[in-house]
DNA sequence: TCCCAGGTATTTT
DNA sequence: AAAATACATGGG
């Protein structure tokens, strides 16, 4: 366990927004201290002052992951000056109202079930579903003086030796256990490599990943943005659709789509979190 | 009781 | 090829 104290301008970061953003499900705060884990790490952290946070971990675990799950090698404020400058209403609203959002880098594993469990689900009931599965089926790590106790998100082969109907009783999954069981089997007999995906451009990866059942252009971009920083990726939910017809209702969706990856290329996925956050907490 | 949820697979036109 | 429908589950 180390402490490490980092410098972040406070428009920077913010976890609570990103919390709120619907992009990940295993961070919160408790009174002052953040908490986040993904696959089996865990962390947490404070702020100081306007512009200083102090994280506790692994110090292996901050340089080899927590850091790119962060996403802190990336500097928001070119895209946000731009989005500042224009012209469109809706998405300089959604800044100024996400201010500190950034794109994490989670667990690859971990964001492949996260959003096959996310389909047809609201977000409060996916939450709780992945707290049911981390606790049930995943390794629990006791609590110590510097860390309380947590389970770990449980692993391939944890899923993949499950019958059918222990990973569907008491869990919420519903009907995607199937999808779940199916997809940690593959993984476990190596007909799926998953570090092979971070080295697919984005239309591979999205190609690779709709081939597995339960997976289809959602989910696969979510896992795309969120699992393998492919910032070029747009999910379009029913939010995102919401969005498209009511406050751009000037735009087809192909027409609107242009205009996104046109004018923001490279940065859609950033863009799409922001509008996200703000039609569902604010509009 | 019906309707919906960060959709997808399957079946039917 | 496009359009309807089934799918589990809990919460409003």
């Amino acid at each position: 366990m180390s402490k490490i104290i980092c410098t972040i301008p406070h428009e920077a970061f913010n976890p609570e927004v990103i919390i709120q953003s619907g992009q990940v499900f295993r961070m919160w705060k408790h009174k002052e201290t953040y908490y986040a884990l993904s696959g089996d790490k865990s962390i947490w952290f404070q702020k100081i002052d306007c512009k200083t946070w102090e994280f506790h971990t692994n110090l292996n675990d901050w340089i080899n992951f927590w850091w790119d799950y962060f996403d802190f090698s990336s500097d928001y404020s070119g895209i946000n000056t731009k989005i500042m400058n224009c012209s469109d209403d809706f998405l300089k609203k959604s800044l100024e109202n996400s201010q500190g959002m950034r794109i994490l880098k989670q667990d690859l594993w971990e964001t492949i079930i996260t959003f096959i469990i996310s389909q047809q689900n609201n977000i409060p009931k996916i939450g709780k579903t992945i707290s049911i599965l981390c606790s049930k089926f995943g390794t629990k790590h006791e609590a110590t003086t510097e860390m309380i106790e947590y389970y770990s998100f449980p692993t391939a082969e944890q899923i993949a030796n499950l019958r059918l109907s222990d990973l569907q009783n008491g869990t919420m999954l519903g009907y995607r256990a199937e999808y779940i069981l199916k997809f940690a089997q593959a993984v476990q007999n190596e007909e799926i490599n998953l570090n092979s995906l971070f080295s697919l451009n984005y239309e591979e990866a999205m190609r690779k990943l709709q081939t597995i059942k339960g997976i289809g252009l959602k989910v696969s971009n979510c896992i795309c943005l969120y699992g393998l920083h492919l910032m070029e990726s747009y999910p379009i939910d029913t939010w995102m659709s919401k969005i498209i017809s009511q406050d751009y209702a000037q735009f087809t969706q192909e027409e609107y789509l242009f205009y996104i990856n046109s004018e923001y290329k490279s940065y859609q996925g950033y863009i799409q979190q922001l509008q996200f956050f703000y039609k569902r907490n604010f509009k």
